[in-house]
DNA sequence: GATGAATGAGAGTTCATTCAT
DNA sequence: TATGAATGAACTCTCATTCAT
């Protein structure tokens, strides 16, 4: 005959502890990457006992997994909104694209370390984990080809394979994301997109 | 005192013993990536005892950068000559870049799974071998802002930023070939370097 | 945030299954010396788990030391106030030395079998250990030699080496309890202590 | 249909081998004990092949046991002269004493590596080794004995148990020798000897 | 007879997971 | 609910021994 109270206060101070688990897990991955870390070293950075973590979690993948669900959550949260209104000229295209990229380089820049470590590690776990991570990158490629069709059927851009091109423009944003993330590209976001968007319309050729 | 005939048997024998580990390991890999399988996994599949492993590499890391150095000397053997002569006109860069592109291709078609594994999980084992990696692909980028560069200051190319144009060009081809590899796009390597190479050049903008 | 109470009894269980290993370790050793049990053996001699050994201690020769630095310890205790009072005539020191050998060999026969593993495998683990063995002899022979130098120069022993002399005491020391724990000496230990104390005062000579 | 030439060639060529293994192993076991050293590293130090220790000898521990009674052969035949002439008078004894334990140091500081060995590791590698070693001591501890049951006798020792003190002596001789070869006393064997017959007849006592 | 590549049994060690407190 | 000591399966790796050459 537990109080209302009482019970309460028992799922508070459980979610309190689940919450802590997941950003030792975020920090540990973070740092040493997926495989090498043991759920010891998640504990110990939690500061909670090695019990505690089997209360929460089934095993590493499990707590793994959900602090992917919660980063795509918060990143496909952005872009609910995105194909309210579809631009109806090159220059109206462009503005919206530099957009939405700004708002998602925001949104990677805010949880850098635990993006670099989905995009690195997510393909290297099991078969359902390289799926999730898949679907994804899938959802943006669908997203930038919706775009690319009504933007080609209306003109303003060449007829071409969307399916592919969409993917092409997803996968060079994706290669540049992971050079900035990891240090090995200095220039700063905006002038990452800046290239990045020219390119994307008009290719290496002479305008 | 050993004749010299027994020496080179013995030699000859090592050597292939050698490298039936690196060909089941290759295919242990190939179908599991890097983590999963264990020494014991290699062995069976190479059918040699677990002893022989350790005459042979220190670790599974060992035998799976051996694999990586094979990899890469073939891939790089295959892009020395490339530089010997520069396109002098628009439709020279492009018909170059198409004849390169489908040399790789044809390479990395021809190693496919092995190529797919080490795109995957090269970034995954450790800090080195995930520099051995980006060195590997900033050869193939500074190749690409070579010609760029060249092809931009001969007017047939715009103005841009070549260090982070010649990266979104790898970024994409890289993407694109990994998604081939996976399964994850039916066209052709043919349809997909043609369509990849219509964007390098041209963006999605309206010719 | 565990309770006071819930700590000490871990504490308590964790060290007593840290002594279940030692003793257990005590008997293994006892029976077949140093070099041949392995940690497997002590763990089932000790009724718990492989990883226990580890969670306590980091291998065998660590477990060993253990053991012996409690032995010394013990040792080294009996003795801590032998130099107190100087004996003043031949016939003191001999009942001086005769007392201290007895405490001595009753400590000795107390943990017989340790005691003998240790004399005979201490020199053959490492340098280290080897080195830590010759220096509780050595302690033994520095206090014989302040005795024998009182004695000396108190003109109630000859004038001799006193650096050589005293080891050599202990060394007939030392043998003969390595003799009599092995069981190749059936007298019992008074009678030995008697024989041993008549000849290092006497030496062979007709009185 | 082998010549006779061919086969004394042949056994010429294997006692060579044989020597060179033996040789090598003394040096291994010299520099790292009984315990430590692998087939490997005596046959890397002997120059031969793995297979050419197998021809040899059945394990480490028959090449140590070979070793140990090519020592122990030399010592005893150092000693079968010994008991020809028994002396009469306490100086006869004593010069005899001294005679006979230069010899033996001679010998034993000749092959000083392998005495430290054999002192230190044989009763550490099994029961029937153990055994071996100290019938050794034993035969010296008989030898004495019976020089000393002779002057005992003749009135130039004191009555004592003879089986206990010879005992004695022999533990005192052999620590010394130990430390003597370990590099832990520094005085010369001409010097510990003359030490040790004056300790050994004479005791600590007053003259 | 000599060789050294190949072997696999068996040792050490780690670490995810359980469970009594 | 939280804990951390205890566990043992599963792994890596070594090394004595064999055997084809």
């Amino acid at each position: 005959m537990v109080s209302e109270t009482r019970r309460k206060k028992d799922e508070e101070r459980k979610a309190r502890t689940r919450r802590l688990l997941l950003d030792a897990a975020a920090r540990v991955f973070a740092q040493n990457g997926y495989h090498a870390p043991r759920i010891a070293d998640i504990v110990a950075e939690a500061n909670v006992g090695q019990g505690t973590f089997y209360r929460n979690f089934t095993d590493k993948r499990d707590i793994f997994e959900t602090l992917f669900d919660e980063f795509q959550a918060d990143l496909v949260n952005e872009f609910t909104d995105m194909s309210a209104h579809l631009p109806s000229s090159v220059e109206e295209y462009r503005r919206a694209s530099a957009s939405a990229s700004r708002r998602m380089a925001a949104k990677i820049v805010e949880k850098r370390e635990l993006a670099l470590v989905f995009a690195r590690e997510a393909p290297t776990i099991d078969h359902r984990f390289a799926e999730k991570w898949s679907d994804l990158q899938e959802r943006f490629a669908q997203l930038a080809r919706f775009f690319l069709e009504h933007a080609t059927s209306n003109g303003f851009a060449r007829p071409c394979d969307t399916n592919l091109v969409s993917r092409a423009i997803i996968g060079s944003a994706m290669y540049m994301s992971q050079l900035y993330l990891a240090g090995q590209i200095e220039d700063d976001p905006d002038k990452l997109i800046d290239e990045l968007i020219d390119f994307a319309f008009s290719g290496i050729g002479p305008a």
